[in-house]
DNA sequence: TGCTAAACTTAGCCTAGGCTTATATTGTAT
DNA sequence: ATACAATATAAGCCTAGGCTAAGTTTAGCA
């Protein structure tokens, strides 16, 4: 069987196939774009949530961080390195922890998105609890193109 | 500064802040979730993945696994062995890879979860290639909840 | 002022999921 | 029938992101 029997717009099976499968090429360069928005994907949780606490409660903490992340504070210590060293934050040992610019602008960039993908999921119906569950986890998977969609589709109908 | 100085429904500032901060308790919670979503995401992608070319193509492959993962062929060998572990797959050296009953259902189930996100995607109006891209990353992080509300949405707009 | 609890760091370990390079098997075409 | 190309496995390495347990620093209170 060659390689074109199954390309871009071919139908796979009927009724169930809306998804006519893509060329490899094509999967493939989606899956390497999910895998690259998985490595951004915490880093962006982190600096989003340390934002969040600078803005609320005056400072971030590891423990803190720790707490919200449901993780051990040794494993905020490893991430908070790595951010230190992506140039997002600064830290200094038994110190609180400070966005740098570039990670305030990622922190804003995050918390909007975030906002958009939450009132969006509200806006078509779903439920406070699962809208904010899966916010968390889809807002790193929509494109700007996306996001706009949402956006704009918000603004339409909740006019409250 | 206590901790309950920051809670569930309380407003951190004002204008932007729509996502009023959760206890942290919930937060966590939130955060544990989607790690173990992360968990099975890849797992999924496989066996959907499998699934698809089993009914596309006769048989699944491990070098077409590859091209479309956009890995290499050592990885899908992990990744195959893991699944296998897993009672997902049948394997044996040299040979075509099989869906067990159970790798069966999964598949069929993220197949469905993947053409209900496409879907609705496209029925708001994101474009054809950022529909697919999104739908692929969305699909792992959207409760059941969610998904049947981009069901009934889709059925009721896009009577085509 | 000095002790103790809470916050933080360090060291060492583990799994998942990638990679490369080398080797083994299979099937097909002369 | 055999050689070669395509396919698959094996071995060994790396990073991310978790963990525990033990040690260090800070800060608040008696």
């Amino acid at each position: 069987m060659s390689d074109s029997d199954f390309t871009t717009h071919e139908h796979v099976r009927n009724g169930d196939s809306v998804d006519e499968m893509l060329s490899a090429e094509a999967h493939a360069l989606q899956h390497q774009q999910v895998r690259k928005a998985h490595e951004t994907e915490l880093i962006e949780d982190y600096i989003e949530l340390i934002g969040d606490l600078i803005d609320g409660k005056g400072e971030a903490r590891s423990v803190e961080l720790a707490r919200r992340m449901g993780v051990t504070q040794a494993t905020v210590g490893n991430m908070v390195g790595r951010l230190s060293d992506l140039g997002l934050v600064n830290s200094e040992p038994y110190r609180a922890i400070f966005l740098t610019p570039t990670g305030r602008k990622m922190a804003d960039r995050s918390r909007k998105r975030h906002i958009t993908v939450l009132r969006f999921l509200r806006c078509i119906g779903v439920t406070e609890e699962a809208a904010r569950q899966d916010a968390e986890g889809m807002e790193h998977h929509c494109s700007d193109a996306t996001l706009e969609v949402m956006r704009e589709f918000v603004q339409q109908r909740d006019t409250s």
